[in-house]
DNA sequence: ATTACACCTTTACGCTGCGTCAAGGTCAAG
DNA sequence: CTTGACCTTGACGCAGCGTAAAGGTGTAAT
């Protein structure tokens, strides 16, 4: 297959100019040009483009992606590897923002505050994540899983027992939820155990606790397919559920939830 | 709570560069200035700041985050489920992205193609994801979902029925797991069913099979959390069990598998 | 055969969002 | 009263392109 700028900047996704550009600082040449000077580009460099974009997609800058393409030692496959671990990372990042938001929101209609330096989960917590990336696999390599719980217990703040006594907690909140289905009514006495069960959880990594901020993060729960997962293991539709003992438990029932 | 430049970007994961960039601007100018003309912030130039860093973490640049946060209409709360969106778009953007990198290993190391536009996916959808975000919701409001499934299918490149078909044969997966793992054995005819139902599954996707590709998936499985809750709906383990199955089913069992 | 139009080329200047000196003033501790 | 860590403004530099200018090319339709 060959294509000229124009052909392959539209089916990556880039501009013709990306093209040239590449082109200009050698990052990425075309296979050949034709008898007028136009570029030729063959699907080697369509393959190569696609690991320039994967590297880009990580915040790397164009030179640093060169050096790591055109080190002898990678090999292609194994390279990509180092991206996806990378994409893993931003992923849980992601994840912090995210919850960042869903708490900042609640904390702004509810009456809950928050601390200054909370406010910025998720954003430093990128150094944080940088640094697991870089050193993580070496770690948890030499020293086994549990130098990692360490290290996340560190993370989030908290001494080792803590940790433990969060984990434990975790696996509580599951067990209790996976009874109080089966009453099937979100305001009986065992799901509004599960309920403040949940509220308990919530205060080791949350600074304060506000209704508002529960309920919210309830209805995350079922918005948020990784977490309705994540509950639903309990009992078939366990997070809609939680969600359900959370607002009876908040008192905030339909209103003020998120749409 | 006040804070020089230095405390503020401390606790912000930014440089001091960068605050007096933006009091250049005009984008966040300090509460006051002390009688040597060093830079005050109060607690009201955090609450901004944290906006700020929200809306330059979706890619917005300044200008553009200036007009959203200073719009009279910007009532704190209500813009920041704007990110929130953003958000939840950008980590579905990555997801795919995630996979195109499995899906980019398998490829390399396995035998099967690629095809070179397939290349690409997840750095275009971004595009098709904007528009989703964009008009998503109003689409959403005044169609309702059948609207959204239809251009989630043509999002697949797929028509109306055969996603359908593509999603009743998801659910199909998942109850011939949760038979297949009474059996308790990857290997067992219900299992190895299973595996084949989900290869069946799989081809709606991708464009083409390999049996690396294969195992490469049901290994991503196990590790990620996501996917594992997924299937772990399906029984305790359902995840490892799939992943197991689907290594017999291949052949590939411990050799060749993600370490 | 020529005209239209969408493609291609090189050259070059401009922009954003800061990093990075440089040259100097400030403040609390010892 | 000195040291060192802070603060100030001003200026230049840089990546990664966008964008416009001035021109050549390919091909399909008139």
């Amino acid at each position: 297959m060959e294509y000229t700028v124009q052909k392959l900047a539209r089916m990556a996704g880039v501009s013709t100019r990306t093209l040239r550009y590449y082109d200009e600082i050698g990052l990425l040449e075309p296979a050949r040009k034709n008898s007028s000077g136009y570029r030729i580009y063959g699907s080697k460099e369509v393959d190569k483009l696609q690991q320039i974009l994967f590297y880009r997609e990580l915040g790397l800058d164009l030179d640093s992606i060169q050096k790591v393409i055109s080190n002898p030692s990678f090999d292609g496959p194994a390279a990509l590897r180092m991206p996806r671990e990378k994409l893993l990372a931003r992923r849980r990042q992601l994840d912090l923002l995210i919850t960042n938001v869903e708490y900042t929101i609640s904390a702004a209609e509810g009456k809950s505050t928050m601390a200054d330096n909370e406010k910025f989960k998720g954003f430093k917590q990128k150094l944080i994540d940088d640094n697991e990336q870089q050193y993580g696999e070496e770690v948890r390599g030499k020293y086994g899983d549990a130098t990692i719980d360490k290290s996340n217990a560190k993370m989030l703040n908290m001494r080792e027992e803590k940790y433990e006594e969060f984990k434990s907690l975790e696996k509580e909140v599951l067990s209790k939820l996976a009874e109080a289905c089966e009453t099937g009514d979100p305001s009986s006495e065992l799901a509004q155990k599960t309920a403040a069960l949940h509220k308990e959880w919530l205060s080791f990594t949350w600074p304060t606790y506000s209704k508002e901020a529960h309920a919210g993060l309830a209805q995350m729960y079922v918005d948020d397919e990784r977490f309705a997962a994540y509950y639903d293991k309990a009992c078939e539709g366990g997070a809609k559920f939680l969600r359900d003992a959370i607002l009876v438990y908040t008192g905030m029932e339909q209103e003020n939830s998120f749409e």
